[in-house]
DNA sequence: TATGAATGAGGCTTCATTCAT
DNA sequence: AATGAATGAAGCCTCATTCAT
């Protein structure tokens, strides 16, 4: 290690952080190097010396978001122990949307939709980052489930995929109609069919109180 | 009228197809007009003598999508008068998935998620969609709760957009998976959510069962 | 001769006016065939029905200028016959220029500024409209010289020429300044001039040798 | 300071002189990007790379004229301190034309005449380099004037502009008549009006007053 | 580490013209 | 006489990358 922080890493920061944001803005497909370098103040040969390429500056940027999740350091929290930790990570997603206006979707979502047949790369790291995601939130059913609050019928797998899958749908909805309301809406009915899946608290039994009234 | 099927007409139809398929397998983005012009097999002239522009292209696109799914044309049925309808409606779309290996997503997402805070058009005509789309499925549960079939709890509206969105998430990550099965059965999880709003046929019955065991 | 007004001739008019103002607004190298048909309400072919070419249109419409100014039909008046008849025709050209805002020059000198060395074509079509003004003022100018009333010395065609040239110069500072007195203004000048030829009208004759030795 | 020439700063100027030939040549309309890349050797990326758009390099090429008058560099000399000097700068400007054979006129009539409504830009520019030149001269009539050596009608920034107008329409129809003996002589004639304003050296003198009292 | 000059392929669009009906 | 479909070259500009300093 050189300094406390390098010079030259600093640099490479502020490319991967003007980089992120115009992807999530816009995509990969339609930001430039030039975009980029424009934004980060840098030069044009910086941005080669640290990157390969462009695609290799998206994966780069793709790991950061991953190594975010890992450490906790998304604006997301990714560390779900509770009904309400699960409910604020849906909505803290959406949160992230207004502070746009509902004008951009999840990055990922925005990355990965940019992916064609060609980008295998990014598929992959995307794959990653989702499943890190899933598996925090398939702990979470995992723990609830060993401690008999959840259904055991339930998929945790099944049922934390399907966590990201209908935020993922819900922010794009908000992002085309520009509505952070039926974003919201709809995260909100996820959630309550995931709450199908508790079983009763008292030993009294009965019927699953479906959470029909949630909203 | 001149010919069963006018000469020009033809070649606009054609060069529209070509999009539609280019649009669908890449984004509107990544796909050129030289892409489309070489696919449809025209000249680099009769491009924009049909369309003004790509923007244009890219709107009469979504009108022709729009107008497939108000006449029944499209592969996937929109007219939703059953349980097993709203059923196949989700299976169809994976199934459109499938038949491109996983490699796309939806039409309307993919093209949807290119779009950035310029494309008013494209994102005006993608709402149009979905709100057609949204009022069909709506109807359905409209009815239903109508007949007392549904809980009146139930707010139709909303329904039809977490069918949408869940769809929308679930086809996305089939895509980025490159798998069908999870995009199926996130479908499936959507679909379970919203059995759960159906009440008891018969008065005899007791607790709404609740779709859990869906799959 | 088929009809009054044959229908063709009339379309062929309509295409020619159409040009005509597009080639005066914004030169014929910024004019399309495109632009005139969809000004001119008329369609590809009709165009090319009536017209070779692009250049071939540019010749007659420089044809019907050159017959608007031999009959009389100009909205400048170039029959000259009088020092009035000499300043109105000064006048009437920045009149002409003014109806536009001081947006246009002389359709001669816009017309005539996209000419390079392969619009031979056009160079002759200027040459014989600028021959025909200069014809027509030097007519002025040889009657007034042969009635005593100018200076022996002075070069009726020269004259004649440095009027037209005055004219141009004028209407295109006019048009670059967007003002309509430096254009009046040098216009005056160049009158002013030419007034000094003139000779003393009593018989007591004498010295009215001004400038004319100048050259 | 890197070099006694810096190598960007060379490739610029040969963008730039090749264009400023041909917009004299052909305009600013008909030359295209390529061409100038073609004539000055460089590559489509460097064009672009130093300047932001075709306009802005019409823009760049106006302000080295521009330079380049006020520096004395120009080929035309535009420091009038005598009547010498004055009848000088009309033949430069003819020189110049002879020196292309009478194919070209003045560049800045050349480009000056592509202007429409949409180019302000260059329009201004253009009203700088007239305003400069037109300075340049006025100067020479105020000293003359307040040297009791020109008569005291004379309207110093009048006939400045009266001067760049006759320029401007002998070159014209020199390059349309592609004669430099009508460009020389009309500018003779412009020369010829300015001198009537001469107030006679000494009282001897005849009576040279003569169309003073012009508008 | 940093700067920006250089390259050439390609993206979107307009142009002038010809052809078929 | 009229319409507009068809063609391909060209115009203006951006892109992703490499190279020289």
């Amino acid at each position: 290690m050189r300094r406390e922080t390098d010079k030259g890493a600093e640099t490479k920061q502020r490319i991967k952080s003007a980089a992120a944001d115009l992807f999530h803005k816009q995509g990969v497909g339609a930001t430039s190097p030039d975009e980029i370098i424009e934004e980060s103040g840098t030069g044009k040969g910086q941005f080669y010396h640290y990157f390969k390429n462009k695609e290799r500056l998206v994966h780069e940027v793709l790991l950061s978001y991953l190594e975010d999740i890992e450490t906790g350091r998304a604006p997301v929290h990714y560390e779900i122990s509770s009904w309400a930790d699960l409910e604020k990570w849906f909505t803290d997603q959406v949160q992230l949307q207004k502070a746009f206006n509902m004008t951009r979707g999840c990055p990922f979502g925005t990355i990965g939709n940019g992916v064609t047949e060609r980008d295998e790369l990014i598929r992959i790291d995307l794959t990653r980052i989702f499943d890190t995601v899933k598996n925090k939130i398939a702990a979470f059913f995992i723990r609830e489930k060993a401690q008999g609050r959840l259904n055991s019928v339930a998929d945790e797998m099944r049922l934390a995929e399907f966590c990201i899958a209908a935020a993922q749908g819900a922010m794009f909805m908000g992002k085309i109609r520009r509505n952070a309301d039926v974003a919201e809406a709809s995260m909100r009915e996820a959630l309550a069919h995931l709450k199908e899946y508790v079983t009763p608290a008292t030993p009294s039994g009965g019927a699953a109180t479906s959470a029909k009234s949630a909203t």
